[in-house]
DNA sequence: TGTACATCAGTGAACGCGCGTTCACTGATGTAC
DNA sequence: TGTACATCAGTGAACGCGCGTTCACTGATGTAC
C-alpha cells in the first residue's frame, strides 16, 4: 500500500468519524427536545462544528434526519428480528412488548417515524430507504404468523399488527393526569390485548 | 326587548358570522395544503380579513386549529355515533369503514389529530376539549362491543380498536407507486381484517 | 532546505424567508348636550 | 338639528424571531521546484 493511500484512508476515517459525531449530536438533540425544536444550528452546536460542515456530509436536513432515524432504530429492529427468528412460535407477545417498550422510552424516534409517514413529499431516494425498513419489518412479522400457522393471508395479519402497534403508541400518550409509568402500563395492556386477538384468529 | 338589546344582538350575530368565516377559511386552507403551510396570514387572506382580526376571535393559533378540527370532524363522529346506536349488533364493520373513508378523503383532519397527539404541550383547556371528543368516541365504541356481547373488559377492546384504526390511516399512506384509490382499498382491506379479529374474540 | 503556490476542511456571518403576534392608526358609528 | 367627543371593529405594517442553507473568507497542510 502506498503512503498516499494510507493518508487518504486516514482522511476518510476522519471524515467518517465526523459524520458519526454529527449523527450522535442529532440523536442527543432529538432525545432532549421536541421534533420542531431540533435545528441544523443546534445540532451543529452540540457536535461542536459549524452548521456549514453538516452540508459536507448530508445534502440536506431531511437526509440527516433519516440517517439519524436509521441509526437510532437499527438495534431495536434487529432485536425484534432475531427474537422472531429464534423463537419457536414466533414470539408475538415478546415482539409487541419490545416495540412498545422501545418506542415509549425513545419517543423521539416514534415522532420521527410519524413525521416521515405524515410529512408528505420526501425525496424519492430517502423514501426508498424508509420503505426498505418497513418491508423488512413486515417480512419478519410474516414469519411470526407463519410460525403460528395461521390460516388466510399472512401479510394482512402483518399489516394489521404493524398498524395496530403504531396506533397504540400514537394514541395513548402523556396526559396531565398520567405519568410515563402509567402510560407504558396502559400501552402494554392494550398491546397484549391486541396480541391475544391475533392468537385467537 | 329594548332597541339596545336588539342592536347588540345583531352585533353578536355579526361577530358569530365572522368567526364562522374564519373557521371556514381555515378548513379550506387545510384542505388545500399541508399542515405546516397553513398560517394565520393565509387563513386571514382567504377569509378576507386582516390577520389581527383572528385574534379578536381566538386567543392563539392553537385554539383556532382545535376549533377547526372540531367543526371538521363533528359530522363524521356524529354519523359514527348514530350508526352504533341504531344498529342491532353495533355495526362494527360499518364503523371501521366510515372511519377509514372519512380520514382518507379528509386527510387534513387526520394530520391535525396526529399533530395534537404528538405535538406535546397543548393548553390545558384545549387538551380537555380534545379529551372530551376522545372519550365520546371510546364510549361509543364500548357500545359496539356491549352489543356484540363480548366477554372481558369492553374498554380494552375500544382502546385497541381506536388505536388500530388510527394506526391504519397513519401507516398506509400515499406512495409513489400507489394512487389514492389503491390506498383506500388497502386501508379498507386491513380494517376489515382487523374487524374480523375483533369478531372472533 | 526554503519558498511560492494550491488545496481544502472548516468557520461564522449573512441571505432570504416566513412565521405568530402586536401596535399605531383609521374611519365609521353611536352618544351627549 | 348640529356639533363635539367616545367607542370600537378593523387595518396592514412592523416586531422579533428562528429557520435551512450558502458564501466569502481563514488558515493549516501538502506539493513543486
Amino acid at each position: 500500500m502506498k503512503p498516499k493511500s494510507v493518508l487518504s484512508e486516514l482522511k476518510e476515517k476522519e471524515r467518517q468519524a465526523r459524520r458519526a459525531m454529527i449523527i450522535d449530536a442529532a440523536e442527543l438533540e432529538f432525545a432532549e427536545k421536541s421534533f420542531d425544536k431540533v435545528s441544523m444550528r443546534t445540532i451543529a452546536k452540540r457536535a461542536g462544528v459549524s452548521p456549514a460542515i453538516i452540508y459536507q456530509h448530508f445534502p440536506d436536513q431531511q437526509t440527516l434526519f433519516v440517517e439519524t432515524f436509521r441509526k437510532g432504530t437499527n438495534q431495536v429492529f434487529e432485536k425484534m428480528f432475531s427474537t422472531i427468528t429464534e423463537s419457536e412460535d414466533g414470539g408475538l407477545d415478546e415482539i409487541v412488548s419490545i416495540y412498545v417498550d422501545y418506542f415509549t422510552h425513545h419517543d423521539q424516534y416514534f415522532r420521527m417515524m410519524m413525521n416521515f409517514f405524515l410529512g408528505g413529499a420526501v425525496d424519492p431516494g430517502l423514501f426508498e430507504k424508509l420503505s426498505v425498513i418497513e418491508r423488512e419489518i413486515l417480512d419478519h412479522l410474516d414469519l411470526i404468523f407463519r410460525k403460528m400457522k395461521i390460516e388466510g393471508n399472512v401479510r394482512d395479519h402483518s399489516h394489521a399488527l404493524f398498524a395496530a402497534l403504531t396506533g397504540i403508541v400514537a394514541t395513548f400518550r402523556n396526559h396531565p393526569a398520567k405519568n410515563t409509568e402509567q402510560v407504558i402500563q396502559h400501552r402494554h395492556k392494550i398491546a397484549r390485548h391486541l396480541a391475544s386477538l391475533f392468537k385467537k384468529a
